[in-house]
DNA sequence: GTTTAAACCGATGAAACGCCGGATTGATGA
DNA sequence: TCATCAATCCGGCGTTTCATCGGTTTAAAC
């Protein structure tokens, strides 16, 4: 009866997140355990939520051309319409609630500069936003998100 | 000589996005390619940085506690040192070069307040750094990067 | 002490893999 | 025009991995 992640758990993560595509076998012979193990704990942490899926990451060439993050200062303190309002941006990629001198952080994507002035004159005239301060993001210098 | 990407190769890439783990060759029925053209073009992909890499998706369970932006003013605009150096704790980890007042967005992750605290003082006093602003992540109200 | 269920192993046939030779296609330049 | 070259695809091969299952061990629960 095991229901805590273990230390085994945690290696076959640390594994796929640096290449989700492994074969099941290799992680078996890396963790020191039977493919079927192997497949079996994949299958609990799959079915307990700890593992959600597995994706591709991609380079800049595939992403939108242009990304910014907007720092946003609320009226009031309730985010609730705001955040509604920002997620039906298709341009607004992320969402974060932040403490501090400003209480939202989002990001934005566009292909386009003009597709970008758009948006954020878009979030800047929402209601119950007493400001905003955006910064176009130049590059990525990592993400191990 | 096919250099951009086509309408097969985004498909592939919507199917990885979906599931990285799916098998090259249910990839191939999928687009109508034979196996091993399907994965050509995967290397081809990955050979041309479109795809950088494969990871798994974690649930909240397995995610630290507590996250914090923080936002970077470089003393000289080198960032290539401080990035390094960034990149070098694994607590960071996401690194984002922007226009405007600061020059860096540093995304930091941490399971404890003191963990973190340590974490912020140790990239404060990064050599080339000359002010920094941290907010704590209070709750990502969407994110769909 | 018995029951029960989780976790693991190993075996088996089916499927997928890496790799390579060969056909097709379309652009390049003699 | 026609030979050349590289990109792209296919199909086949031996090897590896896969899904699945029965059987063993372990440890908590009763």
């Amino acid at each position: 009866m095991k229901r805590r992640i273990d230390e085994t758990d945690r290696r076959l993560i640390a594994r796929l997140q640096e290449n989700a595509r492994i074969p099941t076998a290799a992680l078996a012979r890396d963790v020191g355990l039977s493919r079927s193990a192997v497949q079996e704990r994949l299958e609990r942490l799959e079915k307990s939520q700890t593992i959600t899926g597995y994706t591709v990451q991609l380079g800049d060439t595939a992403r939108p051309v242009l990304l910014a993050e907007v720092m946003i200062q609320l009226e009031q303190k309730q985010s609730a319409g705001v955040v509604g309002a920002l997620q039906k941006i298709p341009h607004c990629i992320r969402c974060l609630a932040i403490s501090g001198e400003y209480d939202l952080i989002a990001e934005v994507a566009a292909d386009t500069p003009e597709e970008l002035d758009g948006v954020l004159d878009r979030i800047g005239e929402l209601a119950g936003i007493k400001r905003t301060s955006s910064s176009i993001i130049l590059s990525t210098k990592f993400d191990r998100r």
